[in-house]
RNA sequence: GGCGCUGUGGCCGAGGAGUUAGGCAAAGGUCUGCAAAACCUUGUACACGAGUGCGAAUCUCGUCGGCGCCUCCA
């Protein structure tokens, strides 16, 4: 398995730390809204990266973070009047549901920051007591000066004076100018937990270097989330978790997927252009063919998001449907033309996901393999070869072709009433109950085994 | 300004020193009652300039675009 390394710059072979197992944590959305598609691409990447592990033999967990408590969970509380523990409740439950409606299901845990707070105050001691963190006003701070290491992921190393704009977490009292929050004292009437140095909350980054440690300790394998968090979010968990138990490197493959533009701009939550995953749903596209746009693209490159675009995907998908609907049909063996490549096409997908995630190039074998069935049909005695593979597509894509049901045994009675139509010469039945079926969603292919079926 | 990505045929998009990526769209053909599907054929692309190579779309340098991050953001 080959995988781009953010921290090494280059396409790294994947190493696992413990023989056999993987260790994946990746930034989870902050609920205070509706998830959007880059979420949706992002969320979608991982899942195909943990389903390609698992069908690699590696044993892999997979854990994402949820995070519930932060400013603008506070401030959207504020201006719905409503408690930020029901906002952030609402949220997650409706994240899941898009979640589960676009078939990333392959989390093995998902941990709310508020869920862990003692392992973060632990953390945030624990900095302090090494003399990392210092105490202000308003929080504790990390100062940046104390780390050497300081950018080797992002590759932002030195200050820049004439970088006016920048400001992270802002005040006046901080030692330099690029130290970040640990811990925020809270003002009366914000959630607060208390803690020896104070009572507050979480910082952004602390709650998953906490969150880490808690299941897989000061090492793991691998780090995920969009090329936004790059800086200044993973360079500063890398830091704290690097300082505070001095063992390098604190994640050996960082991964980051591409952004997803609409319309070539930016699409973002406080940007108010976004598109939500509901909103596709909504529209009453097939979850699978937002996955399937997702997946054309490389992970690492940018994706515009259309509404045409995803058209184009829905169209491609009914392709693989049609692959699918196939299961049904199967011909006497003598008919079928025969078709062995079942296993070499399941390596071959195997092998272009393990190449960095190669999904463009998967697609395309599946897709020649698609054309070739479609082509010379399925015999028989093939049957459970092509559920057997249609199985795994599923397990590594999450497209639910295999979970196609058979059509109705009057639809099927309508096939054979139309092929006896057929050889009657009868064109007028026989074009009409084409016709009836094309509005039951079932679309008809004549061929030389005769009429093969298809939903759209 | 700093850090990084990127510029591919009508469109979308992988790849990455010599050998067809693929998809969509288009034209012609085979098959067919019609349709659909599938297949065959056709198009010879890599921003620009210079350099290093026997050879560059692929490496180097430069130029010009586009984008992202640097500020909450997947």
């Amino acid at each position: 398995m080959k995988l781009y390394n953010t921290l090494t710059k280059q396409v790294d072979e994947l190493t696992p730390l413990e023989q056999g197992k993987i260790k994946l944590f990746v930034c989870g959305p902050t609920v205070y809204d509706l998830a959007q598609l880059g979420n949706g691409r992002t969320y979608t990447t991982f899942d195909v990266l943990a389903r390609t592990l698992r069908l690699s033999q590696l044993d892999t967990f997979y854990l994402q973070n949820i995070t519930d408590i932060d400013d603008k969970i506070i401030k959207r509380a504020e201006e719905k009047n409503i408690d930020w523990k029901e906002l952030t409740a609402q949220y997650l439950e409706d994240y899941m549901a898009d979640m589960q409606w676009l078939g990333n299901t392959s989390v093995s845990e998902y941990a709310r920051a508020t869920d862990y707070i003692d392992d973060i105050v632990k953390q945030v001691q624990g900095l302090i007591d090494k003399g990392y963190a210092y105490t202000i006003d308003d929080g504790v701070y990390f100062e940046i000066t104390k780390f050497p290491d300081y950018g080797k992921l992002s590759g932002r190393h030195d200050v820049q004076e004439d970088d006016a704009q920048s400001r992270i977490d802002q005040s006046d009292q901080k030692r330099g100018w690029n130290d970040f929050c640990l811990w925020k004292f809270s003002k009366p009437g914000e959630p607060v937990w208390q803690a020896p140095f104070g009572a507050g909350r979480p910082g952004w980054h602390i709650e998953d270097t906490a969150i880490t440690e808690h299941f897989f300790g000061p090492q793991y394998d691998m780090h995920g989330g969009a090329i936004d968090l790059i800086f200044p979010h993973h360079e500063a968990e890398l830091t704290q978790m690097e300082s505070l138990s001095g063992k390098v490197p604190f994640v050996t493959t960082w991964v980051h997927g591409g952004f997803l533009t609409v319309n070539n701009k930016r699409m973002g939550k406080s940007m108010g252009n976004f598109v939500t995953i509901r909103d596709v749903k909504n529209r009453g596209y097939d979850a699978a063919a937002l996955r399937l746009l997702f997946l054309q693209a490389h992970y690492r490159s940018p994706l515009d998001f259309t509404w045409e675009s995803l058209d184009a995907a829905a169209n491609r998908l009914s392709g693989y449907n049609e692959l699918a609907d196939l299961r049904w049909q199967t011909v006497a063996d003598e008919q079928a033309q025969g078709m062995d490549s079942f296993r070499q096409t399941k390596a071959e997908l195997l092998r272009c996901m393990q190449d960095d995630l190669d999904t463009p190039s998967a697609l395309a074998v599946l897709s020649a393999f698609s054309d070739q069935a479609k082509d010379s049909l399925v015999s028989q005695e093939d049957e459970s070869s092509l559920v057997d593979l249609l199985e795994f597509v599923d397990d590594l894509f999450g497209l639910q072709l295999a979970k196609r049901p058979d059509i109705s045994n009057h639809q099927k009675q309508l096939i054979t009433d139309r092929e006896q139509a057929r050889e009657a010469k009868d064109w007028q039945m026989s074009d009409e109950i084409r016709d009836q079926l094309k509005k039951q969603g079932i679309g008809l292919n004549d061929t030389g085994h005769g009429a093969i079926w298809f939903r759209f």
